[in-house]
DNA sequence: GTCTATAATAGGATAGAC
DNA sequence: GTCTATCCTATTATAGAC
């Protein structure tokens, strides 16, 4: 910790463009992170021990430790991760003043999308949420709700405005969180029921479909005969 | 398990009526079940101590290893009794020759009740299914896929001959189980979200509210203007 | 930054007395 | 059926040499 601070502190460059250390640090860090993220969202926080993420990552425990002092910090840094990238990807979608229909139909299109790319981390937070947020929950109080109030304002807005169906706003956003992000969770129980071992773009192609004509069916557009 | 057998072999009446120690034994199974499916659905197979059950349970992890010989034959036996549970309420649900509206809300109801009445034995399943079924893909594949199928093959059925909307059966089964499972799994965040301790039962109300006008879309019934 | 060594504890499971 | 005792392994974490 002390090399790095004495690094960027005494070589003002290097802020900007990271010196060799740092560079070092950060790839360990991201193949470490790659492990354990796959790990968590097997066996959870409980069950995964920091030895099996050390030995995929292909470095010691005790060097792991070095890099997350403790399986906590490490556990704590891949739902940080996991969060920063879907809160980039979910960010100002709903907007009250575009169209219901296409911003819903974006909403159900982004968070399919993480779902297919970045299921893993699905995994993960499903987990934590699962388990009860119990290591977790303040950060989802302080991160999380807030976005997802926003968007339910903005589902209230349109209501408001006769724009959509007249539904309680927060259940409709559950829902199409529960749709879109089962894709991730019970993707396993889904291959099965399909047969196959693993979902494909198609399946997803048509999941959206079938999500976006039900979501739709609240909006003027979705009701074929108004 | 000797003892058992010679109990209900010995003594043919107390086939129907069992006998104080098989009623014995299955008080002390149903006590070390409730609280084994309350730590499995909070931290998962691994994340369980079945020291910690046991404490919970009144009694010595020695004692409980006496009812359950191995961990996994208890994890076993909380899932198999979700399942029969589960079964039991959904099982031929979906007929073919019933209003198509009338089963979708049925269906939508009694999932929606499961989530209410059994959050803990959802949360189990989910936290199993996430994971990967890596220790009950077998169980679900034989006791739970031909039932979700067979339920699919009479939304295919109802498409068919022009009752619902023409989507995709299997992604509509998958929409249906996500936005009623989520009540149970997700309803952590959902109480952040609503800013309560847990949900009650007004919430369950407008969910199935929103649920059933989301699927009601896809029929005749649903939309208004048929 | 990486290694060896080790602490300190917890975990699943078994044996045998009562 | 319940208890005491014990085995053996795994697990998080720390100390200190290099």
């Amino acid at each position: 910790m002390t090399i790095i601070i004495n690094e960027t502190s005494l070589d003002p460059a290097s802020a900007a463009l990271p010196g060799k250390r740092v560079q070092h640090r950060e790839e360990v860090e991201s193949t470490i992170l790659r492990e354990a993220v796959r790990l968590f969202a097997e066996r959870g926080f409980e069950g995964t021990p920091i030895q099996e993420v050390a030995e995929r990552a292909g470095l010691s425990k005790q060097n792991l430790m070095y890099y997350f002092p403790t399986k906590q910090a490490l556990y704590k840094r891949v739902l940080d991760d996991v969060l920063d990238d879907w809160l980039a990807r979910m960010a100002s979608l709903a907007d009250p003043d575009r169209d219901p229909a296409d911003v819903l139909r974006a909403y159900v299109a982004a968070k399919l999308r993480f779902s297919r790319e970045q299921p893993l981390a699905s995994r993960v937070y499903a987990m934590e949420v699962i388990g009860g947020a119990t290591m977790y929950g303040e950060q989802i109080r302080e991160r999380v709700v807030p976005l997802l109030r926003q968007d339910i304002a903005v589902f209230e807005r349109w209501i408001a405005d006769g724009r959509i169906a007249p539904v309680n706003a927060t259940h409709l956003l559950f829902a199409v969180w529960a749709m879109t992000q089962s894709y991730a969770d019970f993707s396993a129980q889904m291959a099965l029921v399909l047969g196959r071992a693993e979902l494909t773009a198609q399946d997803f192609e048509e999941a959206e479909r079938v999500i976006t004509a039900m979501v739709l069916s609240l909006t003027d557009q979705g009701n074929k005969h108004a």
